[in-house]
DNA sequence: ATCTAAAATGAAAATATTTTCAACGGAATT
DNA sequence: AATTCCGTTGAAAATATTTTCATTTTAGAT
């Protein structure tokens, strides 16, 4: 159990701490001549900056705190790579933090998001998002909101179109005719669900109709497979949007298993392509929504905001891709 | 912008900064009196210690760090989630790092780790695996290892008995006479894969023969379904293992695309199920990997580690479960 | 009222770093 | 030769906490 101070690396160069520590951080102020014998020193006793030294004397911690519902929606598990990827560019940590719907207190989150001290909080815009924003701007520690368009001072946001998609995409039917179109609502009635229900209302606004579409999975259903599957078998639709990959497979299976064909009797539109939504036969048409980017770009925003450079766009709206029967597999 | 230590609490209290830490970290020798006056003093001035500089103090972060591939295989984020949930549970902070293919430098990771002086790592078992346990190990980090069957000293492991599930598949099928099972073995050539060569291997020798039935994604194909589809073109196999459910997903596509009906013509398999894997028409039989279990059980391992409480079993191995054309749905 | 033991509290050191300010040495200038 | 200046370096303070050890307070016993 070896355990090197930045002391014993001085001793070792006979040289101060304080040359040391500008050796580590690069400071152009030390002599060819010291700083190699310092380099010298460290590779020799292996000597690793404590972060957590440093972190208290410089009141920083190169560190950021991320707080995402489940991991294992395709959406935010790719954010997560984005994010990550760009993180260990600009050398920053990340600090995951999953809520867990209906068990997670997110105040506790965000209690111990304070007091790790992260340097920034990145996080998904979920329906009681105010009280959080609320005690991080009190600490003014500085926020990237994913999912919803909000800025301040010391936030920033990253959001999906989601409205324009579901309204260019309600208003292309609606050009040809078709006006049955369904939109499935997530049960856990969020964020994306209201947006999608604006951009409908909107294109059928246009066309001077009502939209009443929406198809909500009940609260207590559990299993979006079941309750489709029940669902389909007294409702028919021209066309049944879903927004996760999930829903969008199991409504094909709904359907299809009361024979229902795809996209013969009924258009299938999933708004977010996967790799699982692109393999699936009969093929389904999808969005294909940046989500890796969405976390690196958030990623980079943090550090711009962390580095005091300037931010040209603090809402940042990312387009999504609409691709009708979409063949390109991965 | 406030920033409250322990002083002004200590101020506000009237009492020494050790009477205020004692209160913080609830000892019981603070009589009732004070320590009520001091959790006012906390409430009023909103005060949260600072977890820096009680890392710095303690040497003790309570942190793990969690090291793995792509999060956005059903596999790894659903063992996130177990991982933390249990995390939580026992007030650990995770710091993520991805590693992502043929671009991360594993080395530049461990650095990381060691410098953010988390309490302890738990790792996905990679290929180069043995080089950063070196590395953990000089620093005595106690570590997990997720997907292999290793343990020493610092460490303990959690896998799922992959090679066991296959023998009895492949046992049972040639039991009734069924020998051409061809097993998709990833192109990352990764451990699991090797488990399964193991467990058919085995199998295969039980019944007096040598098995050949590894079907290789060639590394320059970076589209398993792209290779099926050519695969498929001049192959037929009476029963096709794939581990990944997104595997198993292209395979289906792939081989009905061609013709093969799935099951009459040809049992498809899947190692892994998933939400995705379960809801898919024609209906695949499937494993289910608890892999929730596992981030959980990696967790809370760690813990134990970590609290010198006593590990009875440090190599955990976690069954898996089959079910043949499994109808339950989520 | 006095003594003793136990309970409660505080002062100060320790944790590993950065940074400011002062000091030193040598070269250039007067 | 003295002075000035710049490039290097080091001493010490600062960061926010915990913990040890000593001291003070309190309660109980005599």
């Amino acid at each position: 159990m070896k355990k090197v101070t930045i002391y014993e690396v001085a001793k070792e160069a006979h040289v101060s701490l304080a040359t040391v520590s500008r050796v580590i951080n690069g400071s152009n102020v030390v002599k060819e001549d010291t700083k190699k014998r310092v380099e010298e020193a460290i590779t020799k006793l292996g000597y690793r900056p404590n972060a957590i030294a440093q972190g208290l004397a410089l009141s920083r911690t190169t560190t950021v705190g991320l707080i995402l519902p489940s991991t294992s929606v395709s959406f935010f598990s790719r954010a997560i790579n984005g994010l990550c990827d760009v993180a260990k560019i600009y050398e920053y940590n990340v600090f995951l933090h999953t809520i867990t719907e209906g068990v997670t207190d997110i105040k506790e989150i965000i209690d111990e998001v304070i007091k790790s001290r992260v340097d920034g909080v990145i996080i998904y815009a979920d329906k009681d998002l105010d009280d959080s924003v609320k005690l991080l701007e009190e600490y003014s520690i500085p926020m990237v909101v994913i999912g919803n368009k909000i800025s301040s001072d010391n936030i920033c946001s990253v959001y999906v179109d989601y409205e324009r998609a579901v309204f260019e995409l309600c208003d292309s039917y609606l050009e040809k005719g078709i006006t049955d179109i369904a939109i499935l609502q997530d049960y856990r009635n969020d964020l994306v669900s209201s947006f999608m229900r604006k951009g409908a209302e909107e294109a059928f606004r246009k066309h001077d109709l009502e939209y009443k579409g929406f198809v909500e999975v009940s609260r207590d259903n559990r299993s979006t497979y079941k309750f489709l599957k029940s669902y389909f078998k007294n409702h028919k639709h021209q066309v049944f949007v879903a927004n996760r990959d999930s829903q969008a497979l199991a409504a094909l299976n709904a359907a299809t298993g009361h024979g229902i064909s795809i996209p013969e009797d009924m258009e299938l539109v999933c708004m977010n392509e996967s790799k699982y939504t692109s393999s699936v036969r009969p093929e389904i048409s999808s969005f294909v929504v940046p989500s890796y980017d969405l976390g690196a770009i958030s990623m980079r925003l943090m550090t711009k905001m962390l580095k005091d450079e300037n931010v040209e766009e603090k809402e940042k709206c990312l387009d999504i891709l609409y691709s009708p029967k979409d063949t390109t597999r991965q």
